[in-house]
This record gives C-alpha cells, structure tokens and sequence, in this order.
DNA sequence: GTGAACAGACCAACTAGTCGGTTTGAAATA
DNA sequence: TATTTCAAACCGACTAGTTGGTCTGTTCAC
C-alpha cells in the first residue's frame, strides 16, 4: 500500500477541524500543523482555502445526488422510490458526517462561483424530492392535501438535522434511524387505502421483520 | 417618540449584516459604518463582538423556551400541547428569522462561557418537547412504537430548518406553514383511536375549518 | 460640573497567500 | 546498469492586508 497522498490528508485533516471549530476558526497554518505538511505542501494543492471548501461540498453533494438518481431509477414506485432516496441519504452519514456539517454550516463563505455550482445540484436534489411527491399524489399513494414544497423541505430538514445530533457511536444504528424516518414520512405522506396495501405498508415500523 | 438607541440600531444592522453574510463574514467596521455610528460607540454597549453573538442567541432561545413554556401550561392534552408549541415555534420566524439563522449557523462560534448558557437553555426546549412526547404515548394519543427521541429530532429540524428558505413575503403564509407542519407530524404520531377523536383529528388538515 | 454616551485615530495580532529554493522519482540517455 | 535531466511535489520564512479591540479625547444631559 502506498503512503496516503498529501492533499488527501489535508482533507482529512481540515474535516475534522472545520467540523470541530468552523471553517473561520481553523487557520491555514494549523491544518498543514496538524497533519505534518506545509504552506507550500496545501498551496500546491490548493488554489486556496475557499477551493478546499469548496471540494468538500462537492465531494458530499455529488455523492449524495448521485445516490438519489441510482434509488429513483431502481425503482418504480413512488414509496418505494422515497424510501430508498430517504434511506440512502440517511445513510451518507455514516461516511460523510464531518462533509455534511461543514456543508450544512459553511455554505454561506463559499466564494459565489463555487457557491453557484453547488446550489445547482443542491436544487437538482431538491427537485427529485418534489418530484417523487408529485409521483405519489397522482398514483393516490400519499395523501393530495399536504403541499409538496412543504413536505419536500420537512423531509429534507428533518434529514439534515441529524448533523446537529448524530454520533456514529451512539446507540442507535443509522440503519434504526432510516427506518424510523421512513415510518414517520410514511406516516404522514399515505393515504388510508395505501396503508392498507400489503406492499407499501412493509415499509413501515410495525410491520418490520413480519412476512 | 424617542431616537432609537444606538445599542438597537448596532443589534438591528448586525443581524442583517450576520445573516446575510456571517458572523465572520462581517467586520465590527462594517456594522458601525452601515449604522452610522462608531467603534467607540460599539464597545460602549459591548464588551466584544462575541458579546455581541451571544446577545443574539440569548435573546432569540429566551423568547422562544418562554413560549413552549406558556404554550404547555396553557393546554391540558399532549396533542393540544404539542401543536400549540409548534404552532409557536414556526409563528417565531415571523419576527425573529434573522435571530435564528445566526442561531442556528453560528453557534459554533460562541465563546465557551456562552456557549454553556445558551445549550442549557437549548436543552431545556428540546426536554419540553421530549415531555409532551413521553405524555402522548401515555395518554395513548401517540403510537408507541416511535422512538421519542427520533420524533423530537425530527420536529425540531424540520422546523429549524425553515431559516433555510422561509422568506416572510413568500406564497405561504407563517400560519398555513404551521397548519401543514402540524398535520404532517400528527399523523405520524396519532394513534389510530386517536385520529378518530374528533376533538384531536381537529388538528389536521382535512378537517381545517370544519364544524 | 460630572459622568455616561459616543467619536475616530491608532495599534498589535493574526492569517491567507507568496516566492525562491530543495527534494524526489521516473523517464531519457549513454 | 549508472547517470543525467527535469518537472512535479513539497518546504518554510516572509509579506501585505485585515480586523478586533484600545485609548484619548469630545459632546451632551441633568
């Protein structure tokens, strides 16, 4: 195995410190410190800092839209499709917790040429959330009163939270979590005739482990 | 009518200033020459810029623990309890949005002294929410397969997460958002008995204006 | 007159970014 | 194989600009 490259231990190095004290509050310096490299070891690597943050963004966001386009064409229902796009994004914390809270919380220093590409994709997401919604709404699978951009942005909001709170060791697996949101969404998203299909019920806690 | 004091104009421009740009996207300069005052005049009224965030947060977390507090008492049922706090939650952007997006982006960055003060309050809110989720279950209002604590994360990020795109002059307004918000988390709590309790089922959406 | 409220020039510390130089490794050459 | 070459990778002292905070006044209300 080759030595871990340099710019990739920077990375590292500055996740963990941007998560910890903010992007304002870890200097250039003290990341080249922290990881044994030097000015000119991140300026080679690195337009600037602002390119590092930069990359840290893209590198969740491209990951996470990804995920959500393999979970849309995999299936063809819109449950079915929410909850895997829901349980994949839960599930992007267990990887990329240290990238969702610098993104989450530093998106506003971004420089607005980068700014401007990650808030492309970010509404990429969001559109996929609304569309799956509509989905449902017209295939009488959730409910036709509740508004879509409101649901969207529950749901969302509710996901993204989590950076706020979850630990990786804490006592409840991400995999408990996905299930419990996806009980939750489900709850409040389908119709009483879509609650009594044995196919999408499945997907809700007290019918977990059943056959 | 007397000339609004300084300290006022330094929070108001602040707050604008902070919530647009960030906490270190803003320079003491910067606030006192947009509010045509002095940094004499600022560090007459604050002991620093970190004074100055903290203020900020105190003054938003206060208001808004008083009025889950108020919204508690007033009510007897776990279900009036929790949407009129809510309710109360989301009526909160109406006055304080920028408040809460410094709130909720800049925490970070609080002194230890006062970031100790601000998260007791915090976890108080959060503790009045759990309460009201531990009654319901109880009171068999809210099914009790739900974990109380995934449930409570959940309400509060959805809502909290509203300073991420809640405009004031948008197409909803403050109490269309909080009817929707309250019906999505009622049926994912509600009990089957309970959404046929009339005097509960009240709260969604379905039955809005009903008699 | 006296102290609180405010003004604004000034300072010291900090920090992103630079720049000339050194190391390294792989390809080219002999 | 031994040697030269050269560019990419990396180093670290230095700089220029910025910014929170201070300090010496001045104004104003009572």
């Amino acid at each position: 195995m080759v030595e871990k490259q340099l710019k990739e231990r920077i990375i590292e190095t500055a996740l963990t410190l941007f998560e910890k004290y903010g992007y304002h509050g870890v200097t250039v310096d003290r990341i080249v410190a922290e990881c044994g490299a030097s000015k000119g070891g991140f300026y080679h690597n690195f337009k600037s800092k602002d390119e590092l943050l930069y990359h840290i963004h893209d590198v969740f966001i491209t990951y996470v839209l990804n995920k959500a386009q393999e979970a849309y064409v995999k299936y063809r229902t819109p449950t079915k499709r929410l909850c895997a796009i829901i349980h994949s994004f839960v599930r992007v914390f267990h990887i990329y917790k240290p990238h969702i809270t610098v993104f989450n919380q530093e998106a506003a220093y971004l420089k607005p040429e980068y700014a401007e590409k990650i808030n492309e994709k970010r509404e990429q997401y969001k559109q996929i959330i609304f569309q799956v919604l509509r989905e449902g709404i017209e295939a009488k699978e959730f409910r036709s009163e509740i508004s879509i951009e409101l649901a969207g942005l529950s749901i969302i909001g509710m996901v993204n939270w989590m950076y706020k709170w979850y630990k990786p060791d804490g006592p409840m697996s991400i995999e408990q979590i996905a299930a419990v949101f996806n009980d939750l969404i489900l709850h409040s998203l389908l119709t009483e005739e879509a609650k009594r299909d044995e196919d999408i019920s499945s997907f809700l806690l007290s019918h977990v482990g059943e056959e």
